[in-house]
DNA sequence: GTGAAAGCGCTAACAT
DNA sequence: ATGTTAGCGCTTTCAC
């Protein structure tokens, strides 16, 4: 047995000569009131002197909460993450929350032992950033009634709560741009159509070409089933080859277009020379590329932080009810369009 | 009270009509072999029907082992952590630990408080990715006997296990490179000096050009006090305005670099004709960058994952010595470096 | 091979 | 305003 996190309340209550839940009830800041300002200060100098540190395990055996939130995203090394869990992380932490975390490759079987890992250790709530639209795991959370906040995917079950960006409003500010350079035949690379974002995104360009263009521009909508380099370069050389006339992609993410900045440069035509790209996320190191790509700028920190508040909220005040929040995003014109 | 969680070893062990002790040993793959199988067989299909989880407060507090470490590091948002972490976390869930993890941007005050919070959930110990080369929290770890792996970062205390990158060794990587492609006069954008990385680099750098070059060179030497690309523009300006001549810059990591590409254009040169550049860590999309980036690959994941079995054989058999481990770099050529 | 009993550190009635 | 008591769910001696 090492010494570490040794010292009990009840050893300072010992120090002190008082009773261990005086002790307690000092140390909880809702009871300290109740107890005489010279017992509290002598208990703070003991707990000081002793190095005491309150045991959350022992704490959450008593209470049935732990303070502890699981978080699941597909993962971390995928630069969209970072700044949504660093939201979550401050948004959590200034309310005495912490977070432990799963990589889930987006494989449902990883997915499942992550859930069991958090569910044993007594989280209080989760957060997904992994959802699918038809997610089975949501049904089981809200059987549960464990509280769940979805951020960045949101899913078509109703009663969840949700932090989403507005891919609608993002697509739509993308191609607005474009019909501003003189842009009419705009093709789209679509993401997975199994994600919210990837179906929101593509619906919404459909629905602001309009109905008169959707006809014409159906050929223009290329399907992924990743938001991949990969898949952008086989999304954008397709179209291409096709031998489908338009002057600019709009991408459903940055790395789709990334791919399409390749397609184009394999079949030796320029960028935003013969086709103008937008890209979707504003990923770190984009304004770096050439050319610097233009692209949908999404308040991911900010999206993170407001799944942690809402988890809190839900956690806090069981009855809240579910709320579905889109955050705004954000047109950044940079070198990949250019007028016709 | 919600329905989460609510069975509990007791309700099994009275559905099956044995002793609650008895599914503890069964649940428990050591004691499992002392029981009659059969009993086994029915005690794991009761658990399995009433959905039992086993809750890991309760056993941690009769254990004294919570399976929970702490990974501080600086900042999730900097790209060369996720790897790292994702390393940690993979070495870990291997073998049935958690993480949980504290960012304290470099900031003192906020680091005590993320090792606060994860002693008071009893971590069973902490990789810090945040070490100085005399951070005062390691003699604290060891005096407490709290099991730490440094990662990434070393300290100059001895006693301590660490998991870091041949700084050394990459250094004379990319000297070796500028000299092979004529190179003669080179300089040094050196990172911070109470970071091991920094130092070593820089030790690294003037062993590597020689004792005969080492006076001339020490002019091309400009130590920064941040790994950052204003920095880096900083330093690399310094160096041209000071009228040095000089045909390369060695950076002490890519964001250095990348200011110095900075310098270089608002200087009204190019890279690399003018001026090579070479960077440290090959963070994602350097490769895209115009130039795409001549720099030295760490082994992020593989240090993560390596320093997790460090830490987990630390806290299984206490009194294994502390190692300190370097793991290999690797060149990364591209269009960044020229011949003279 | 299994049951009984105690206790990890804490909090929350309930008592005074 | 503080002490008493019990127990959260689990593991681990100690019996038999």
């Amino acid at each position: 047995m090492s010494n570490r996190s040794r010292v009990t309340i009840r050893e300072v209550a010992e120090r002190v000569g008082v009773h261990p839940s005086t002790v307690s009830r000092v140390l909880n800041p809702v009871t300290r009131g109740r107890i005489t300002p010279e017992v509290v200060d002598k208990v703070i100098t003991v707990a000081n002197e002793l190095g005491y540190r309150p045991n959350q395990a022992a704490r959450g055996l008593r209470t049935n909460r732990t303070s502890t939130i699981g978080v699941l995203i597909p993962d971390i090394t995928n630069p969209l993450f970072p700044p949504i869990i660093r939201g979550i992380e401050d948004g959590l932490g200034a309310n005495g929350y912490t977070a432990i975390l799963g990589n889930t490759d987006n494989i449902v079987s990883r997915e499942m032992d992550a859930v069991a890992t958090m569910r044993a250790r007594q989280v209080d709530g989760l957060i997904l950033a992994t959802a699918r639209r038809d997610d089975p795991l949501i049904a089981e959370f809200l059987k549960d009634r464990l509280p769940v906040v979805l951020v960045n995917r949101t899913a078509d079950a109703d009663g969840v709560s949700s932090i989403v960006n507005d891919d609608v409003l993002g697509i739509s500010l993308a191609v607005r741009h474009l019909k501003e350079l003189g842009h009419r035949r705009i093709a789209h690379i679509a993401g997975p159509q199994t994600l919210s974002t990837g179906n929101a995104r593509r619906e919404g360009f459909l629905s602001v070409m309009g109905a008169k263009e959707l006809l014409s521009e159906q050929k223009l909508v290329v399907e992924t089933n990743a938001f991949s380099e990969d898949e952008g370069l086989r999304a954008a050389a397709q179209l291409i080859s096709d031998g489908q006339e338009f002057t600019a992609i709009v991408a459903a993410n940055d790395l789709l277009a990334l791919g399409a900045y390749e397609a184009i440069a394999d079949a030796g035509l320029s960028c935003p020379g013969d086709i103008s790209v937008t890209g979707f996320n504003d990923m770190p190191f984009v304004d770096r590329l050439s050319p610097p790509l233009t692209t949908i700028r999404i308040p991911h920190y900010e999206l993170g932080r407001e799944a942690a508040r809402r988890l809190i909220e839900l956690i806090e005040t069981p009855d809240s009810p579910a709320r579905a929040t889109t955050l705004r995003p954000e047109l950044i014109v940079r070198g990949s369009t250019a007028e016709v």
